[in-house]
DNA sequence: GCCAAAACTATTGTTGACAATTTATGCTAA
DNA sequence: TTAGCATAAATTGTCAACAATAGTTTTGGC
């Protein structure tokens, strides 16, 4: 695999400064991963145990997790790990391509000409990956929130961009490891990725928004059956 | 005043199960009043000593202010109240127009007939309140944040919800209360609020959620000015 | 007189014990 | 047998003391 780009999204250094925020990581991984499968009781004491802390970081750690919803916690009643149902991925969904339209509006006033430049070669890596891999592999999913994520970061919109990477993009994520098989939709992607890329560069907003939009609710309806034949 | 509708984004019972809840509230409500000002910095012995509580409760009431964005919090450094600058506020009302125009296109979509009217009646309390206190009183303030509440409720989305009730309204109040004066743009927001709601009643997405979005960068426009006028 | 390093202070991070609340269990009675 | 209540176990919420880190002052040297 030539020249790997780094993974966006995973923002945590290897030894964060704090307790509190390495368990956090960790148990994050847990679950995205499925090793804390869905509805999963989390029990203060017993993780503390399991990774060797007290209860103080430990609880901050899960209120993070909450606020990142990962976890959702009931006060004196204690905390589950989430549980993806259609409803609340159609709410994700909904939520994103409004947010990542405004983000790409937003790119296509602001990037550089280098960015811009940049992300064309973000592309071709990603076209050389489907010829190579055929389609379906581990890398084809990160490389296209590695896309998602170029634009939110080219928004300068902190709060987007903070929504985005810290909240949905992990939520997609955890919905994907977990989600029986996804089908290669990836040539599909790339193209409309092409054609929001060369949005941008004509510095069209309206049109950027829109494919933006577009491509994300095309994503959600394919998303949507799955969890519905999976359900039943 | 007739039939005063009860205040929407004010969630929190009046006496939470959890005492971080109860504080969290106290402090939120001190940060957005003023109380304690833009960059203060915030100490954990000495707010546990002035709400008579122990250090932990209050850290965890300070973390779900920085959930909430109204602190920002540094490792090892201390956390202080946030410093809302022009940037911050238009990355904040960017966000909104993108988020509160996907709802308005939900609402039409979802809205019931009752819910229709009812908010046909809230406009109506609306003008009649113009109408007597000319304008510039708080009840306005809060109605105008009522009418976006009911369309970010009547949207069924939680996730767009949660964020407009608990992050961005919050940090917009504070923004109203902290600076000098906003105009008296009432009757001018009445008038686009009778428009989305009857695009609404229309049944029809594209216009309520266009609507909507230009309501919102109006706002941010005048925002601006006033922001700028402020700073120099 | 000024800069740098070291000691000190103030504040946050972490811990283990205690209190309050919820959930589970078992007993009694209809 | 089952419904309802009382009791007990498990789990979360709260507290006060300890450890580690960042910011500040003091002191020594040039």
């Amino acid at each position: 695999m030539p020249d790997t780009p780094p993974l966006a999204a995973t923002e945590a250094s290897p030894e964060s400064p704090t307790l509190a925020r390495r368990t956090f990581d960790s148990i994050k991984a847990d679950i995205i991963s499925g090793a804390l499968g869905q509805g999963s009781k989390i029990v203060e004491s017993d993780l503390a145990l399991k990774y060797g802390i007290s209860r103080g970081p430990l609880r901050e750690a899960i209120h993070q997790l909450e606020r990142i919803k990962l976890v959702v916690r009931i006060p004196h009643a204690g905390s589950r790990v989430v549980t993806l149902d259609t409803r609340m991925m159609e709410d994700i969904y909904n939520a994103r391509e409004a947010i990542e339209g405004m983000a790409a509006r937003l790119a296509a006033r602001l990037m550089t000409d280098e960015e811009i430049a940049s992300l064309s070669t973000l592309l071709d890596q990603h076209e050389a990956a489907i010829g190579k891999t055929d389609g379906r592999a581990y890398f084809q999913r990160e490389g296209d929130i590695d896309f998602h994520f170029r634009i939110a970061a080219a928004s300068q919109n902190q709060w987007i961009l903070e929504k985005l990477n810290g909240e949905l993009y992990q939520l997609i994520r955890m919905c994907r490891h977990q989600s029986s098989q996804f089908p290669a939709r990836a040539q599909t992607a790339l193209d409309q990725h092409r054609q929001i890329a060369a949005a941008i560069g004509e510095r069209d907003e309206e049109l950027a928004e829109l494919l933006m939009r577009r491509h994300i609710s095309g994503a959600w309806a394919i998303v949507k059956t799955i969890l519905e034949d999976q359900n039943d």
